[in-house]
DNA sequence: AATGCGGGGTC
DNA sequence: GACCCAGCATT
């Protein structure tokens, strides 16, 4: 073990005043109002890169149209993606169905090292559900985790690192193992998410103020460490758009570097230096910045075009990418 | 180890 | 409008 961590053992209480603080502080969230392994790792996967607002609405609608796991094993693909529709990352969508088809059969494996090998199931969400829903006393580590950990106990981990994470993973599984590892684990991402935040910090409603590095040693706005960020690119891309009988047309995407070999527009596409003066969309995805220039067509011939139904659209490709343009599309021809 | 995948929030 | 955010799969 190494010298960072002693200083824990000095504070042998902060799983009890963590665990404590949630159980009076946690939100009434859906997903908390049940036990159900299944709706707890749907929620998780939905929070992954998105936050608790704009997933209430999903997670609800999600489950009515397919309330129990064996109702998503069984629906065509297309079907769990049109639900997934406009939440992004929806290979999220295309795991958590191929999951869903393992998990109908044999009923959920109850430990973080089963639910590993399932597809989606990484690090993260095998853990959160383990945790939280059968109680297994294994930490959790995600981005709220690594702030509250970094700051409490002053850790200038370089947690984009696999080796220097693992030692935060460490410490989270080393208060999880003191017990009730369920509101220990959501206590310390409740936590991070209302009380030690990226910004405005509210360390007066922190139940480790009294204790935490950071906060003594001035370093709340220098923790955690941000990692290296690549720089984004300019991108000016010029779909050809034809819709004739409220189809559009698409081909396989072999020419941008986002979105590959997923259906969209046909057109033209390059990198620049700075970004355009004129142009009808902007998009983002990672670091490509895409400033679009739109070309309507009243036709459009090849082999490789395929005309989808828009109200279809969603199904083919869900990406905000082609709904962004379309209504700019429709907008235009309402002018 | 590095890259791709999207949408939303903040200032 | 510029900048920030992060879990999992693939390569």
């Amino acid at each position: 073990m190494s010298a960072k961590y002693e200083h824990k053992e000095h504070h042998k209480d902060d799983h009890k005043s963590l665990i404590q603080w949630y159980k009076k502080n946690k939100r009434s969230l859906p997903w908390r109002a049940s036990k159900d392994p299944y709706k707890i790792w749907l929620s998780e996967v939905m929070l992954q890169q998105t936050t608790v607002v704009a997933v209430i609405p999903y997670f609800e609608k999600f489950l009515e149209k397919f309330p129990t796991v064996q109702d998503l094993a069984k629906a065509p693909e297309q079907d769990v993606l049109e639900a997934w529709a406009g939440l992004g990352y929806y290979s999220r969508a295309r795991n958590l169905h191929k999951a869903a088809k393992a998990l109908a059969e044999n009923g959920f494996p109850e430990t973080a090292a089963e639910l590993l090998e399932l597809p989606g199931f990484g690090p993260y969400t095998s853990r959160a559900v383990s945790s939280i829903a059968f109680g297994e006393k294994v930490g959790v580590l995600d981005g709220n985790v690594i702030r509250v950990l970094s700051r409490k106990y002053g850790l200038k981990t370089e947690w984009w690192n696999n080796k220097a994470r693992a030692e935060l993973q460490t410490i989270s599984d080393q208060l999880a193992a003191f017990g009730q590892s369920d509101s220990l684990n959501q206590g310390l991402m409740e936590l991070g998410a209302t009380v030690c935040t990226p910004q405005k910090v509210m360390c007066v409603l922190c139940p480790w103020s009294q204790d935490c590095v950071a906060r003594d040693k001035n370093l709340i706005e220098k923790l955690p460490l941000k990692k290296p960020r690549k720089q984004s690119e300019v991108w000016v891309w010029k779909p050809l758009v034809a819709i004739k009988d409220n189809k559009v047309a698409l081909i396989q995407n072999d020419y941008a570097p986002f979105l590959k070999g997923q259906w969209i527009f046909p057109g033209e596409i390059a990198m620049e230096k700075s970004k355009p003066k004129d142009y009808d969309v902007k998009h983002n995805i990672t670091h490509h910045d895409i400033f679009i220039q739109i070309t309507q067509k009243k036709s459009l011939a090849g082999r490789n075009i395929q005309w989808v139904n828009l109200k279809e659209l969603k199904k083919v490709n869900p990406s905000s990418l082609l709904q962004k343009v379309l209504q700019k599309v429709f907008q235009k021809v309402s002018q």
